[in-house]
Formats: C-alpha cells, structure tokens, sequence
RNA sequence: GGCGGC
DNA sequence: GCCGCCAACATA
C-alpha cells in the first residue's frame, strides 16, 4: 500500500468521479487491492477517525447483546449511524447495491481507504486485531445482506468468484432437496431465489447448521446464506491484509504525525455526538489518563490492574465500578469497559453471563432499582485484601516497602515519598493520601480526602476541569419507595431517566488538553526526580 | 464475593 | 450447570 503523503490542496481531494467509478464500482467489495491513491494526511486522519466512529457503533450494538442483523440490532445501529453523522455509510449498508449518485460513490472511496487505514491501527496487536476484524465482519455482511439477487451476482463477478446461479433447469434437478433445506421460505419465494453450487467445504457452517442442501460433495446455497462463503474470503482478506500491514507498518510510520495518529488511534476519544443531552459524560477513552491524573491510589492500581490482567476480582470490580460511575461514566460505557477488557480472556457469552447484570444493577437497574453509592474510604480502608485482590486502600494494605516503590514508580520523589509515609506508617491513611495529592497537584493546601470520588472532583478542580457542582444535579431528590422487604435502606432510589447524575461541567476538549498539561508537567519533574513541593 | 431459585 | 439479587452512604 502506498499512502503516498503529498502535500495537496483540499480540494483536489475530491478524485474525479468517473475515475473513481471504475475503482469502485459497488457498494460492497473485497478488500483486497491495497489503495494507491495518494492521500493527504489530513485526510488520512479524518478518515481513520471516521472509520473508528463507524466500528464503534458496531461494537455498541453488538455489546446490547443483540443479534447481528436482527431488526433491533439495525435499529439501533441506524439511529446510531445517523446520530453520529455517519448517513452516508447508513446508505452503503441498507441501499445495497450499485448507486451512480456521486455521493455514494465518494462514501465507497472513503470506506475503502478508512478500511485500509485501519489496517495500519489495528495490526499492531492480538487483541486489536480480534476487535477490528470481528467489527469490519459485522459491517461487511450488514452492506452485502442489503444486496439483491441480482446485485450479488453482480459483486460475484466484479470480484472474480467463479460461481454462478444455477440456471432453471439445474435448479429443477434439485428443487426437491432445495425446498427440503431451505427452512422457512414458501414453494413460491424459493422459486424465485438464486441459488449457487459450492463445494461444501467452502461453506461449512452451513453445513454444519444444516442450511444448505448437500449433494455430490457439494453445497447448494440461496443468495443470502451466500455471505457465508463470500465473509470467509473476505476475512481472510483482512487478516492477512493485517499481516502484511505489520510489515510495513513501520514505513508508514516514518512520518511521525502518522505514527501518533495510528498508535493513539484506538483509545481515542471520537466525541461523540453529545447533542442529546448526554453533555460531559466521562468517556471510557480517557480513564488511562485519568488514572494518572485524578485518580486515588486505590482506583488507578484498580485500574492498571484490570488494564493489565483484563480482570479483576469481585471486591475490585464493586470498588471500581462504583467509583467510574460516580465519576460520570455512563453505564453504557461501563458496559464497554468491562466488555472490552474481559473479553480478552473469556469469551463475550460467558462475559454477558457473568459480569454483565451486575454493572446494570450497580447503576441502579435491575432489581430493586437502587442506584448505589461508591464506597468511602472508611469502608474501602475496611475491607483488608486477600492474595490475588487489588481493591482496598494501598496505603493500608501494602508494606512499606512495596508502597514506596509503587509511589516511586508514579514519579515522586524519594524526598515526597517520605513525606507521604510519615502519616502512613503512623495509620494516617487518609492523610497520606491527601500529601500524594498535594505532591502530584503541587497544591498549595493538602485536601482532606475521605472519598475517592471527592479525590477525583478535586483534582479535576484542581486541572480546572470541573466546577462546583451545579446546584441543579445535585444528589437525587430522594423519592422514597416503600420499604418492601422490610429491611435495609431505601432512600437512594431514582428515576429511570434520572441518570446523569454527577457530571464534568466543562467541555471534553478542556479535559483532555489541561490532562495532557499536568500530566507532561508531572512527567517533566519526574525527570528531575524532584517535585517542587 | 455472598445469598437465593431451578 | 443455568439464572436473579445484593452491597453504599462523602458532599458544599
Ligand atoms: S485514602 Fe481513600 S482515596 Fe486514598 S487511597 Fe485510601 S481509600 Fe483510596
């Protein structure tokens, strides 16, 4: 692949149309023929991102648990697409087919060469890889699912498949064993159905699903379980397409700007479109960051921990969660963190068995409806933890040793250190957590934290990031509900749509940069192994 | 992780 | 083996 980097004027990025008909002549293709255009660079980012936006609806349909291709799941993949400003590719996938309208033919252009851009961000890991060729599989059979017989038929021969429908007389020699296999279709519609004789090896899930009619080693298959067949090339495009992007990865990525494009690419924030009132919501992008900067000891080891083992144990899992939800991660994008990470160790059914009804219910939706405090740090210094746990209060539960080293790794000082293990080895756990706050803020006071969520707001006040809350979403109304079970407390209940209820004020850009600032800053002192303080 | 249900 | 339900509580 060539992305040549040119220097060009914007506008002559519009390729001529007529041109780019014959490139791309159909709404789905295989991707197999590396892009040779040349393309600016600000295009490459604004495609690479474009793209990201489009797996990312994908993935959070798939994370609703629905079906692919199910009438939910295009649903709410459509009204998805279209909030995030992606129409364009909402016509490639459910208008089938071969479009002349020059703007379709553009949309092509930039799927394919977002794919292939992509190619470049995601070959670069196991895990990345997985994530981006299960998406691009979704989005490939979501577009050829829209095509009609004839339309397929038509990519078949554009993209050198040497298949073809049976004519009317083959199919007549069959049409027993066709009507037999072909569940749910009357007489009528199979007659009208085009059908393809493959060797059944080509199509083993059908097989193995008994879809398809078996006859003389080979598979009769109706245009629509066609995917079958045609998905699997096409995934073994991708894949190796992602092989061999390694392998030139590093060319590409001479051009430094490139490089940070496609290494920062895939936890990157794609602002999402907040126009619905879902304003400043902490995005799950950000947390690796934030962790850094805003977050207690106990949560970033929580954090990290998870990071690195995919995992965390139960304990963990209530002590985090709660603390990201009163942070203001939305639920459905707690829902994706947790997906995300543990999916890299189990698989998503045993992920949405196990894990996935305990997130809804700390946010206060299954059950009783109880939208949950996070813990305190009375409570977190509390629970002592056992071998393989990682929530509780470090500064409690670690030995001096292990805590210093931990401390020292996050930048401080040995002189900050020492500061901070004054109150520590006296059982000030608290306190010292308030001296690494000051040291890592440099501060002028040293805030009393008895909270980590209060850790978070007042370093995010710190940064300048958060204002005082907004008298209007303070703490819920409490709307007492009567005492069912005739136990245990339930003042905290809320409303279905009284979501939001702690959020950032100011606007992600804000957050993100100032974030960038005190964290090189940060980093600059842990050059100096000194912390003004 | 606990409790509970089949 | 499958599943549902629970815990919390700072706070200007
Ligand atoms: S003192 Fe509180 S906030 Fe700080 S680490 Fe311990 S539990 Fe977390």
């Amino acid at each position: 692949m060539e992305f040549g980097l040119k220097k060009r004027a914007r506008h002559e990025v519009k390729v001529e149309v007529a041109s780019l008909e014959t490139k791309y002549p159909h709404n789905v293709m295989m991707y197999h023929y590396p892009p040779t255009e040349d393309v600016h660079i600000d295009e490459f980012e604004e495609l690479a991102l474009e793209r990201l936006r489009l797996l990312r609806v994908l993935d959070r349909a798939s994370t609703r648990n629905l079906r692919v291709l199910s009438d939910e799941w295009k649903e709410i993949v459509s009204a998805d697409l279209t909030r995030e400003g992606l129409r364009s590719y909402l016509r490639l996938c459910s208008n089938g087919g071969s479009g002349k309208h020059e703007a379709d033919i553009q949309t092509r252009r930039r799927d394919y060469l977002s794919h292939f851009i992509l190619r470049l961000a995601y070959c670069r890991s196991e895990d990345l890889a997985r994530w981006f060729v299960a998406r691009e599989m979704e989005l490939f059979r979501y577009k050829f699912a829209a095509l009609s017989s004839a339309e397929v038929k038509q990519f078949l021969e554009s993209n050198g498949f040497e298949i073809h429908p049976l004519t009317e007389d083959q199919k007549d020699e069959v049409k027993d064993g066709l009507y037999e296999s072909t569940a749910g279709q009357s007489v009528a519609k199979i007659e009208l159905l085009d059908f393809y004789k493959v060797p059944f090896t080509q199509v083993l899930d059908l097989v193995r699903g008994r879809r398809c009619f078996l006859k003389a080693g080979y598979a009769y298959v109706n245009t629509h379980d066609l995917v079958s067949l045609v998905g699997t090339k096409q995934q073994d495009e991708i894949e190796q397409g992602l092989q061999a992007a390694k392998t030139m990865v590093d060319d590409v990525e001479a051009d430094d700007r490139i490089s940070r494009t496609l290494k920062a690419l895939h936890n990157s924030y794609t602002g999402r479109d907040y126009t619905i009132c879902r304003d400043a919501a902490v995005p799950i992008e950000s947390l690796d960051q934030l962790s850094k900067t805003s977050m207690p000891l106990c949560m970033r080891i929580c954090h990290e921990h998870i990071r690195a083992n995919h995992h965390i144990k139960h304990t963990g899992r209530m002590q985090y969660g709660l603390f990201l939800k009163g942070i203001g991660v939305t639920l459905e994008d707690s829902l994706r963190f947790w997906r995300e990470e543990f999916t890299k160790k189990m698989d998503a059914d045993k992920f949405t068995r196990s894990y996935e009804y305990n997130i809804y219910h700390n946010y206060g939706k299954k059950g009783s409806m109880v939208n949950y405090t996070p813990y305190s740090c009375a409570k977190i210094i509390k629970d002592v933890a056992g071998p393989g746990d990682c929530h509780g209060c470090p500064y409690k539960n670690m030995d001096q040793g292990s805590l210093k080293s931990k401390l020292s790794s996050y930048g401080l000082s040995a002189s900050a250190i020492e500061e901070v293990m004054f109150f520590v080895s006296r059982g000030h756990y608290q306190i010292g957590c308030g001296k690494y706050f000051q040291l890592t803020h440099n501060s002028p006071v040293e805030p009393s934290i008895n909270h980590p969520n209060n850790y978070f707001e007042e370093s995010q006040m710190a940064m300048g990031n958060r204002q005082k809350r907004a008298n209007g979403s303070a703490p819920p109304k409490a709307r007492i509900r009567p005492d069912i079970k005739g136990h245990g407390d339930r003042s905290m209940l809320m409303g279905d749509d009284d979501d939001e209820l702690w959020r950032i004020a100011e606007t992600q850009e804000r957050i993100m940069q100032s974030q960038k600032d005190i964290s090189e800053a940060f980093n600059d002192d842990l050059d100096l192994t000194q912390i003004d303080y």
